[in-house]
DNA sequence: CGTCTCATTGACACGAATCAACCATTGTGG
DNA sequence: CCACAATGGTTGATTCGTGTCAATGAGACG
């Protein structure tokens, strides 16, 4: 049998903090180090759009670290967030020519960035990741048709309290990544509504909050009560 | 080389009405020969239920005419429909163990179903299968946003206008497939709201109706201009 | 310290849910 | 064949929740 001499796997993959996360995860070593080859990792400020809805996306990748938005446009002008993206999570159209969705970070977000074309010949070449693929896109189908009870059925306090759980879902202490106003915009709420229902979340003492991202859920029970349809 | 007698496809493939339009699109006819024999064709009458969520789902399939619902349970029982499946779609978990949401038909329906097993392994060994298989599962996801915005946003007119051009995309005269109960389920409504809707619609012209499922659409762009948030 | 942005709070309007009555269609048994 | 319930649909009156408009308050930053 001929040896070839593996490509020898970048450390920025060795040490990556999603590697048994994200797709990459279905790759070994040695897979993985071809692919490496294309990926540049970005950074992106809080704010900072990735991807504009209808534009030509060649990039695709994965969320290292940070949170993304994915969001539409109603003809009133109005925002919608139709999923948010944490570490692990994939982004981008790998098959699609144009993106479908606004992409935009909303916290400090490190990204490790392929072009499509690399990424659908490393999906074309094995199996194990094309089915990790499919079964993640499963899952946010799942999670998007679970998304879509809450916003048809459930009361601003309902919507507010699930977002939380989303933000920590053991509760305890922790930050608010988003503002009020992306809030309501994954929500479809109002910012007056998002800041209303947190209101009274804090005064039936589900829910504490210091400042403007400050937060503290003493109870998760509780606040899990409050996030039923 | 040798030769090997392929088996026979059978009849009810050949002539399958979704046989260029379902996952088995994917398959040459010997390879689909092999899976055939694993097939079962049900019919459900309007109302009859295919799967329960959180039981033991062993089968899953594609839908042949007719159509399916998809529901979940809110906490206080009301119902909300996630998904609308029509001929060509495929139903059901191939590796899930149990039923994410509650089946049911929403008129007589015809499907062809398999055993999750016999189902994984044609996907296991058929990866232009597999790969079909992922493509409409992001098309469902994008069609489960698109839902999203829509549930999250829209008047009960819009929803209720998007609804009908779910049914006749082209306009002019159709049966509606389901109830007030069952679109008003869809839509996050209730009976009410949605019945309010079909008489504003009437009262501008936008629609005609004739009976309990008599629907007349004189003008798309009309109604269109209904649907947008 | 002042200004800018983001968040909160209040007053009010509007739309959908709710509660309730009525109407239409379908099906059943006398 | 008709009387009569049963089911599904429409319409009306009212309530409740969220959007809207407007004012005020709190942090962040120069």
């Amino acid at each position: 049998m001929l040896t070839q001499a593996a490509p020898l796997l970048p450390s920025r993959c060795a040490h990556c903090a999603v590697r048994d996360r994200a797709l990459c995860s279905a790759l070994s070593d040695a897979e993985l180090a071809h692919l490496a080859d294309a990926a540049r990792i970005r950074t992106l400020a809080p704010g900072e759009p990735l991807l504009f809805a209808g534009e030509d996306a060649p990039l695709c990748g994965n969320l290292i670290d940070g949170a993304l938005k994915l969001t539409a446009h109603t003809a009133t002008g109005a925002e919608q967030t139709v999923a948010l993206l944490f570490a692990g999570d994939f982004v981008g159209d790998v098959w699609a020519g144009t993106a479908t969705h606004d992409v935009t970070a909303i916290a400090e977000t490190r990204l490790c960035l392929f072009p499509r074309a690399a990424f659908a010949d490393a999906v074309d070449r094995h199996p194990l990741m094309e089915r990790l693929m499919l079964k993640r896109t499963l899952a946010s189908l799942e999670e998007a048709r679970a998304r879509m009870t809450l916003l048809a059925r459930g009361s601003a306090e309902a919507r507010v309290a699930s977002l939380l759980l989303r933000f920590a879902p053991a509760g305890g202490r922790f930050e608010l990544p988003i503002s009020r106003g992306d809030m309501a915009a994954a929500l479809g709420l109002t910012i007056e509504s998002v800041s209303r229902a947190l209101t009274k979340l804090r005064a039936d003492g589900v829910l504490d909050t210091s400042g403007r991202r400050g937060a503290h859920v003493p109870n998760v029970a509780a606040l899990k009560a409050r996030a039923v349809v």
